[in-house]
DNA sequence: ATAAAACATAGACTTTTGTCATCATTCAAC
DNA sequence: GTTGAATGATGACAAAAGTCTATGTTTTAT
């Protein structure tokens, strides 16, 4: 499972890295059922998760506890509440479990012990941080503007894997659009 | 002007900064008139901006040339296209005074020699990125979800001043609602 | 294997949002 | 200050999105 990731860093930082598995040993494993809270809008955030398999939800509550996607992250990638894992603030934001997944996380400590040990590290954090910020800039940007419609055949077009993988209620939940708008809509394509 | 700037930092980081002075002259003022590009998509944002007075938009284009906002930003906060500012790459978004505005502009290599002259500078980057961040969250998770009427109300409860400040066409760009039905729903409430 | 729960689709209907045309008003450039 | 352009409000209508109900299907837990 952790070759996964080491395939992962170093396909990004490159082969020449030493105490690659010294930091690698910082990860913990985590076999988790599908449905299962792994951060809670008011606790603090305590890892960065690396999915190696499986597929997470990020997503608030609105008052009358609809959900509101803001992420759906599958397998090769990182995940996290960023904001509250740096700052140790109470997170904003939940993160479930979509499927039954496998996951390698890092705690505070662990992250700081990994970019004491690898110099490239320093950057991952930025790195991450600054990921995660385009992608919000993008989501923004792409979608506020766009009908129903649209944001669906955007789905279509950049994350096609998703429309199969999940189901429709938490896709029209990512998109912000009604389940039965979806299904209609989808429909028609 | 520079007076501004040095309260909102000695507020932030403290009245302990040695070498002050010598960050502060890495900065250089910009006066400019309304509706001038400071960034344009396509080409590489050279500074990161203090706002002393006035506003600025930042935006997309969609392809019929219509804009959406994603930020209108004021006085007493920074503004810059961080992503291409940090990376050297293309700007993917606009910015534009919307008023006569007056600014201070710091580019890379007066970014780094701050971060090196005032070692508490090293977070300033980070801070804004995160800063930066957590708004783009929170403005996904709130206005995904939410009629153009509760849009509205977010507005006046949150950013109160940009409803007499700024133009409703501006306001409705950024809320990503028709200005028409911006002007109906305000006169409703 | 089975029962219960969750999910997907569809139709009928309501509400919200968008579009267009018009007119009065405000604002900015000269 | 005057004038032309941009802005803002409003009514009539069209289109899009949301709601609710019903029904059949798929999944999940046991």
């Amino acid at each position: 499972m952790i070759e996964i990731l080491r395939q992962h860093i170093v396909g990004r930082l490159g082969n020449d890295l030493d105490n690659l598995d010294t930091v690698l040993n910082c990860f913990k494993t985590v076999t988790i059922d599908r449905n299962q809270f792994l951060v809670q809008e008011g606790e603090v955030c305590k890892y960065v998760y690396f999915i190696v398999k499986g597929c997470l939800q990020v997503f608030v509550y609105d008052d009358e506890m609809n959900e509101t996607t803001r992420d759906i992250v599958i397998e090769g990638t990182w995940c996290s509440e960023l904001i509250s894992f740096g700052s140790g603030k109470p997170a904003t934001e939940n993160i479930r479990t979509v499927e039954h997944s496998e996951l390698l996380a890092i705690d505070r400590q662990g992250f700081q012990k990994m970019m004491e040990t690898v110099p490239q590290f320093n950057k991952v954090y930025k790195q991450i941080l600054e990921t995660s910020y385009a992608n919000s800039v993008y989501r923004i940007n792409t979608f506020v503007a766009l009908s129903a419609l649209d944001r669906i055949k955007w789905l279509m077009e950049f994350r096609p894997k998703l429309m199969t993988r999940v189901s429709s209620k938490l896709i029209a939940s990512y998109l912000g659009i009604n389940k039965d708008v979806f299904s209609r809509l989808k429909a028609k394509l």
